[in-house]
DNA sequence: CGTATTGTCCTAATGTGATAGTACAAGCGG
DNA sequence: CCGCTTGTACTATCACATTAGGACAATACG
């Protein structure tokens, strides 16, 4: 189980933060299908959060069908959280994102080679 | 004079997006000491925001010794940014910017082998 | 069945981000 | 000096994020 992290001082909201970082550990397979999150109390206690934002991220994700919950039981992992779009409607997309991810990157000072290096370090959390 | 974007749309709030493309462009180069920046009302109309949220970008970059302003004249870079709040900075907004690539990614499906892969290719050309 | 656990829902309150609109202050140039 | 441009300040308003606290619903378990 993956140790989620947000920063109430960032001016990014602590909703977003968190439903990336979800996001985020189940692509890294940090979060695999099946897997129970923590819940909805408890990470709010983990993040000094509030219980209500906790839940709402969860309650969005699952209207994305990445999550499943039950109620008295927990929140888990969909089995298959892949989305509906077609395989070329997905690389088309990947390569716009990467085209504005290196774009910004670059913007503030950062090599494709550093890019790749911090994201393999992403990859060992 | 580089084009500055926010996205209206994102969580992240338009004055933290607008103060980050400023640094940026500080940073790399692209608005080098002295030179002008365009002028409140005038980027407002660019962006399609408010003229107080660029008021008020502009003057916090000011509070931090980024720009100066004189009045019925302009803003302007200052002569020697700080390199040093701009390394933790950059930092700071690296992580952020992973955060934001790989859970955007996830969205489409892709893990994040899968996405150092993309960049390596993106590296050859 | 009862109890604890889990997610869900609701209200009220506070703070912040963004907007529109207006007015004022300081410098420039004719 | 006058008129224009620029940044600054202010009010009012709306929306959203977050918090606290409480209550309810469904499930698991003894």
């Amino acid at each position: 189980m993956p140790t989620f992290e947000v920063d109430s001082k960032s001016p990014t909201p602590i909703y977003a933060q968190l439903d990336r970082s979800i996001r985020a550990a189940i692509a890294t397979g940090s979060l695999q299908a099946g897997m129970q999150l923590p819940t909805v109390r408890q990470l709010a206690v983990d993040l000094a959060v509030n219980a209500n934002t906790v839940a709402k991220v969860y309650a969005q994700l699952e209207r994305d069908g990445i999550l499943e919950t039950r109620r008295g039981v927990g929140t888990f992992v969909r089995e298959v959280p892949t989305p509906q779009a077609t395989r070329a409607h997905r690389e088309r997309e990947l390569r716009d994102l990467i085209r504005r991810f290196v774009g910004d990157a670059a913007l503030l000072g950062f090599t494709l080679p550093e890019l790749i290096d911090q994201l393999r370090h992403e990859e060992k959390k």
